[in-house]
DNA sequence: GTCTATAGTCAGATAGAC
DNA sequence: GTCTATCTGACTATAGAC
């Protein structure tokens, strides 16, 4: 019996590896940013030495891009799942307030480093690209509020989509996972206030 | 006629020296990251050679608080000046938030650095200190605006602060001084979003 | 696959000449 | 005050043993 049959069974334990050193890395470029976060504080937290990452990765740049563009591919998912069944553009805006709000929770690592690094991880093609296609999804739903007349038609589709979406991902500074505030109290005061800023006067 | 003697001669000439070094490091700091960002780079920017940083400062955390704290005490000035003739609350909270937009063109490397380095320049003494104080200003401002009945009082104000904080502070990311939308336009379309989301409804 | 060992580079900071 | 020169340490990445 090999180590690697040890380890998994039915799938090959290089994937399962893989998927501990990205865990690791998410934990560790969130905690203390890319940049001053080391590989081998990357390899002490999946637990083997630093050389060994370079056998499933070329190069600390390509271990974060991994992890961010694992995260992507989750989150576009969540927002097409948040988009369905929803009644009319109001309600899948707000809908999308709110599962930007829950992935502050849910994805606190990826958004943390996305934030904090944007400036290493933002032009990376893998990143660029499903960045682009999030903008879209949201700018699409904010046009249809406000050609349905839901919305106010004198401000810009995508002056408010940056403005909420400001307001939105700033939450991750200041909200505490195991503070006094839930985050359904946080989703219910940011949807009031940014719904009804946004929302047409009748 | 020495050297220093002919850089200034009412005032010491080091003291002229430490404001290159300060906006020197501004402008390498916003750009690079701190963390990037080298002392060499800072020097080059300065016209001078790393070593002779050191007598001026003692580290590189030192340059880059010492470059913070002084774009601090220029806000809190200007925040209050913001303030002063306004005609009530929801006034006030409204010259706040042009007030805030306008330093993003105004002082945008020191906004970079702070939104960028926030993990490792936010606890320093100095900073602590000072970002308390702007804090303390707005949610009096806030406060005033729910007690006089000019902003709905069904949201908590440090919610409302953080909320609208978060969307105007994230306008740095995108903005483009030298682009096709002016920071009055800018201005002009958060605060109808935000007063509108914030305000009392009559 | 994971290890040991190390090459190669560059960082922040200091000492002492001028 | 500013320079030259350098120390010490830490980093990413690689080579080759096991």
């Amino acid at each position: 019996m090999t180590t690697t049959r040890r380890r998994s069974a039915g799938s090959p334990a290089g994937v399962a590896r893989k998927e501990v050193i990205i865990r690791a890395a998410a934990k560790v470029f969130a905690q203390n940013g890319f940049s001053v976060a080391t590989v081998r504080d990357v390899a002490d937290e999946a637990d083997m030495l630093s050389g060994s990452l370079y056998y499933y990765f070329d190069s600390k740049e390509s271990i974060v891009e991994q992890v961010l563009v694992e995260y992507f591919d989750t989150q576009i998912r969540a927002y097409e799942q948040a988009l369905d069944g929803a009644q009319d553009a109001a309600d899948r805006l707000e809908r999308l307030v709110a599962e930007a709000l829950r992935s502050t929770v849910t994805h606190r690592e990826h958004l943390l480093i996305l934030q904090n690094d944007w400036q290493y991880v933002g032009p990376m093609a893998g990143i660029v690209e499903r960045q682009s296609q999030i903008e879209k999804l949201w700018l699409r739903t904010i046009q249809e509020g406000i050609d349905e007349g839901a919305l106010r038609s004198d401000i810009d589709a995508r002056m408010m989509y940056r403005t909420i979406l400001g307001a939105v991902q700033t939450v991750i500074r200041w909200f505490d996972p195991r503070g006094r505030v839930t985050i359904d109290e946080v989703i219910a005061v940011q949807t009031a206030i940014l719904l009804d800023g946004v929302r047409s006067p009748d």
